[in-house]
DNA sequence: ATTAGCACTCAACTGTTTGGAGTGCTAACA
DNA sequence: TGTTAGCACTCCAAACAGTTGAGTGCTAAT
């Protein structure tokens, strides 16, 4: 059987009108509110057409149908129409824009949520790839070392080691020095075990104390590389506003899950790859094909931005299947370009102060 | 009329069975299921008495009776018996320890809550009376520098200063001794804009760019100290577990606070000032007296612990007023004292790292 | 190919009934 | 005087039956 014109007329009905109403869509609605003007026994026959090909389902007999997962693909795929959206309040946030990454990203994430009624996440772009532009180690005490990190994109990381031995300026000011010669241009993930252990060799190992703060700072750096991906989300309780959510089993199964970042990490790993693939603009993963288990009854829209220096984070929309996927889609396309725009033309965002703001 | 002992053991076995059932408890399981050996009658008569004292309620005519949170109150005032809790996983948690404050409190309120079956809520120690240590500023570039400062428990904050001008190394050192006589040793919350329009005159005001980068930091450090309380919160899909917190309306409502932040410090400020006024130990908020009105269906278990140096913070646990206060109440007593300890023993927990263990 | 018409299905709603758990009251009892 | 047995009463919850209405599938006529 094929899909000609006028099926798909019907089909694109059936989907605006159940995203609009929630409640499954009838051959009489069909008939009275299209242009094709047919009689509710030709859509019928259209509809059940339509089944077998499995775009749509009927929830029981003698109910009207809505779409399945096949059909919202469809849908997404061919029937969405790009508008150009307002960006509603996105120019407010950047009144709020404060000094800090973290709380832009809340901010963010938490308008999007107020504005689009879904569930939102976002995540910190990581920063692995970025070169190290600064390091500094200071004497707090005998004992105690103030280490700083500044990396690409002015992300600076601090740790304070503790020492088992006592340590002279001298050795200070020669390790500022070895460190600084030897690691300023590396990025974090080039910075291993083997590298420290050839720095180690090659300073000739003067004492036990250099070697410590080395080590030391080996670790230190890994641990930071290491670091679990940092996810916000907002507007959970906004599952609630759609009943095919709400039931306790789902919501609690939902509630979990954005609980659990590092499940949400894997919307974030699988868009990204899937940009990577040339696969750019936005991703939309409806029901069954997200790649977490709890969402197998939401749909999902993702998409990066950029921070330039080669750092991206993700945003995520959280729905239930039926979302306002144009809505959304455009939202969240334009926001991915206000983002990017944002951090390009004011970089580096995080710990930047403006100083001429009070 | 008169509590006597036996009301009181009659309250007490109601309250016990209501708590392990969640059912309205009559009559007849009192009478069969206590020492007392009277007759459901009599029971009744009693209940009927204790109805009257406001001490438990029916939910209406023909069912059981329910504590009411007058009956909740005096259970927890006087009937909750102290154990020896086992610590549980309190320990495994300490092999766990990494190197940064926030990955603890995250791992202890993730702990809670998985050991309770409820919601969990705890608040980052807030350090505004903690004192200036080391300030130090670093020239990145012409026109950048980076500001650290560690106070007191080994925390470090850093910022980044974009300024207008060039600035020149020799301004560099003379800041950097300038803020390290004049701020160290101050609190966070000393350090304003009147101290440093002294600062300023004091010094000499040399050069605008001085100006800016002490009016610089003066902000930083406000904003730094603005900052609102750091909460986290996990378990949240544990208030599933009880349907009477479960329906769409109140479960949403939840959520909602929990997303809050805000919300939740109203009973870290609360809980922080009743133990200033002496009332050491736990707090414990049962439906209306929750500061927080999305709660009233809720009671609410906190305690602070202390990281020495003065700094304290909040543990909260938050379930339904039917909630195991026995348990509840211990687990969170043995649990201030093993965080107390830990962070006694092995401070400061801001950043340390461990050089020793890998 | 389209449509009108009709029988059929099924969820959702509306009583209605029934059973059981629990109460309050009263009268009898120790 | 405190306790208890007995009984009528209340009310929720679950089960059940009847009704309604939206919607379908099929068939025969256009």
């Amino acid at each position: 059987m094929e899909l000609d014109e006028r099926k798909l007329t019907i089909l694109e009905a059936i989907i605006r009108t159940y995203l609009e109403t929630g409640e499954p869509v009838g051959s009489r609605t069909i008939s009275k509110y299209t242009a094709l003007n047919l009689s509710s026994a030709t859509i019928r026959n259209e509809m059940s057409d339509l089944e077998e090909m499995g775009y749509i389902v009927q929830p029981h007999t003698s109910a009207g149908r809505i779409p399945s997962d096949k059909g919202y693909r469809l849908y997404v795929d061919h029937l969405v129409k790009e508008k150009t959206q307002q960006v509603t309040a996105l120019n407010s946030l950047m009144i709020y824009k404060t000094n800090r990454m973290e709380e832009i990203l809340k901010q963010v994430v938490r308008m999007l949520a107020a504005n689009t009624q879904y569930t939102t996440m976002i995540s910190a772009p990581s920063y692995k790839r970025n070169k190290v532009k600064f390091i500094q180690l200071s004497k707090l005490n005998e004992r105690q070392l103030l280490n700083v990190v500044v990396i690409e994109g002015n992300i600076v990381k601090n740790h304070i080691i503790d020492l088992t031995e006592n340590i002279d300026e001298e050795s200070v000011l020669k390790l500022n020095l070895l460190l600084n010669t030897r690691l300023n241009g590396l990025t974090l993930a080039d910075i291993n075990l083997g590298l420290i252990s050839n720095i180690k060799e090659e300073a000739g190992i003067h004492s036990e104390i250099i070697s410590e703060v080395l080590d030391t700072i080996a670790d230190v750096i890994r641990a930071e590389t290491d670091e679990d991906m940092e996810i916000y989300t907002s507007g959970a309780n906004n599952i609630f506003k759609y009943p095919e959510l709400s039931d306790s089993e789902k919501a609690s199964r939902l509630i979990t899950t954005l609980e659990e970042k590092d499940l949400l990490a894997d919307f974030v790993k699988d868009t990204e790859q899937k940009e990577e693939k040339g696969d750019t603009g936005i991703q939309v993963y409806i029901g069954e094909e997200s790649p977490v288990e709890a969402m197998k009854d939401c749909s999902v829209v993702t998409a990066t931005y950029e921070l330039g220096d080669g750092m991206q984070g993700t945003i995520g929309i959280i729905g239930p299947k039926r979302m306002d996927y144009e809505k959304v889609m455009n939202n969240l396309k334009s926001l991915k370009t206000s983002l990017t725009e944002m951090f390009k033309e004011d970089k580096p965002p995080e710990n930047k102060v403006d100083s001429g703001k009070k």
